[in-house]
DNA sequence: CGGAATGTTGAACCTTTTCAATAGGCGTGG
DNA sequence: CCACGCCTATTGAAAAGGTTCAACATTCCG
């Protein structure tokens, strides 16, 4: 695991407090909340935040940075699960078995708040807007994996890439980032583990859509040209 | 929805109960499950339990029964997202945004816990337990959806209708019935729209697993014949 | 700067899909 | 109770989309 450092800031000023932690709170609740997260720490570049096994006691709020989320099959191949960036929670499959189900990579230098699962169980037996709050976190993850497989499974290549492009750039949208011109913190292979396709598919079909003049690429770095021609494709190029 | 009818049988009585609500119980707490189910409900074979877009009241126990649990996507089309029996929860999806996410119609006469998320709110407020399983229960619901998702994209059709077989036959056996020998109460159709698999070639992959002398098929009723080698199958036919 | 990892591109191949035709099952009504 | 019709399942053949294998290009990092 990353080392320990402290970053000053708390929830109530974190700029993606509302990310987190989706609830409607009063200032006098606020504070409820600051003292929910003890430790924050660094996961640099290729750092494991946890990995699959090891013991759950807590989940983790991403601040700043770029992750993946992954699970090794028993032939030891990985899948990857989500790619996750700031506002995000981490370690929600956690509270099933009491370990992680699942691995979590830096792809970028990160920082992460720790959030004991203690401190969770204590504050929320008082504070009852945290464990509704909860239910709804660990619900919304069960609609976005529903959401997900319905995707993966109807989509073709051409389909799968362009809503992957929309998606990251919807999410960098909300963060204040632009969602036409961002870079891919992951490798081609990533991408096509998460959207179940070979490295070589992925990378055609990257080149088909900036043949169609839809996007632009630079390595890792990618320009939607035309983000209504990219929602169109979606729809028209059936299956 | 299905109408009304008084189905007696408290929680502390019922043979599911630790499939439903999985956590360590003294008997006097156990009158504090037994106050969580107000009503139970029959749903007919066809009938709904709750339709997409339905507002949020409750989550449900399966009792008795078969269901399917499904989301209809923006084309119209159905997408399985699971297949439910005694002791599963159903309407989890509803917690991110107070209204259901999927549909759930029942596949053969079922009898439904109704169990009103005011009163999960009102009794786990008092009664920790209660949160915490509700959390273990969530979270292994996120747990479930990533394993089947690694499953199904690194699968070929033999591999999926295998495990599907397989899973439905240990299910069965946790409910004390044939593990080996059992009605499938979905469709073909049904079954490839959970293991993405057109509905032709579930046909021909349950053929062949018949011809090759793993299981025997009578239109609906699966009889598994060499369980090991259904499970070795799994291993050695490799993509 | 040089080696290793990552990405691109082509061609053959293979699995699953698609289309089409037929067979089987189930339920309703005469 | 049987017949008819509809829905579901099976099977074959052709087609398509993605994968695999292989060679080469590019990028990254020490």
């Amino acid at each position: 695991m990353a080392e320990d450092q402290k970053i000053k800031e708390k929830c109530s000023d974190c700029s993606v407090r509302e990310l987190c932690f989706p609830m409607e709170i009063t200032d006098a609740d606020m504070t409820q909340l600051d003292v929910l997260v003890k430790t924050k720490i660094k996961v640099r570049k290729k750092e494991y935040l946890y990995r699959q096994g090891d013991e759950f006691n807590s989940i983790y709020a991403v601040r700043v940075g770029f992750l993946k989320t992954a699970i090794t099959n028993s032939q030891g191949e990985e899948k990857i699960l989500g790619f996750n960036m700031s506002g995000e929670l981490l370690g929600l499959d956690g509270f099933a078995n009491n370990k992680y189900e699942s691995s979590v990579v830096a792809l970028h230098d990160s920082e992460i708040c720790v959030i004991e699962k203690n401190r969770i169980d204590e504050i929320s037996q008082t504070f009852h807007p945290l464990q509704n709050c909860l239910q709804k976190i660990l619900s919304t993850e069960i609609v976005r994996n529903n959401n997900l497989s319905i995707s993966m499974s109807s989509m073709n290549a051409e389909q799968k890439i362009s809503t992957f492009l929309l998606n990251l750039g919807q999410r960098f949208k909300m963060r204040n980032q632009s969602e036409n011109h961002f870079i891919l913190r992951m490798t081609r292979s990533e991408i096509g583990s998460y959207v179940d396709l070979t490295i070589e598919t992925v990378s055609r079909t990257l080149r088909k859509l900036e043949s169609m003049g839809v996007i632009k690429i630079h390595s890792k770095l990618i320009k939607i040209i035309d983000i209504n021609k990219l929602k169109e494709n979606l729809i028209s190029c059936q299956t």
